[in-house]
DNA sequence: AATCTTTATCGTAATATTGCAATATTAAAT
DNA sequence: ATTTAATATTGCAATATTACGATAAAGATT
């Protein structure tokens, strides 16, 4: 056991777990946000931005590429790092729709 | 090693990444689907709706009523669980914001 | 070619998560 | 009072995550 039973759920519903899980470490937030703050997404300074080791911050950013979250490509000798804006889209409507259908309800706790 | 350096972190980065953790399994992300789709939130059959054990689903629930996702109260036998409004309103703003800062942008990857 | 810079990978220790059987708890029903 | 029903807790095994030192890889600089 410890492994997660995706096999039981829909592709949305393990999609959508993938993108929370990915950003569910401060530190990865911290680079999302990193990444949309400056203006060109050519990043090579994250390690000095975070209080955190260089192959820590590459283990980060690596789970968010894997989710789909950021983009990455080789750009001479570092590397180009930016936010994947279909992700974020998908996460924004997800919960915008939540939100409305939580309108709908009337309260009862 | 192996715990979260959440010190390093502000309070909202911090904030967002618990709530998106919570939301980071499939299971989780079914409640919370499941909690909306029922009309009432009295709701006692989750059990029944996922393919996990009751212990499971209990241990599911009280992280997600820990991150603030859901609420719960005691009603008569069993307890009335239902999605919090505020968690929710709080990511769709939250990701919004994102998506609003990523269109001013110029795409470079 | 040797060195520097940047990022990735490996190995490993500490900790957290996932899942469930067994058991406990608590209130309703009999 | 006993049984039933619903949910929570405990204990534990399997697996995953977090973090970092050491090292590797690869292009840039000298």
């Amino acid at each position: 056991m410890g492994a997660t039973k995706t096999d039981f759920f829909t592709g949305k519903q393990n999609s959508i777990a993938t993108l929370a899980k990915a950003l569910g470490h401060p530190a990865r937030i911290a680079i999302m946000e990193y990444l949309i703050k400056v203006d060109t997404c050519i990043c090579g300074d994250i390690v000095n931005e975070l209080p955190l080791a260089q192959p820590t911050i590459s283990q980060h950013l690596k789970e968010l590429k894997n989710a789909g979250l950021i983009k990455g490509s080789i750009e001479g000798n570092s590397i180009c790092y930016c936010v994947d804006e279909k992700a974020i889209a998908k996460l924004q409507s997800y919960f915008a729709n939540m939100s409305i259908k939580l309108e709908k309800k009337n309260n009862c706790c």
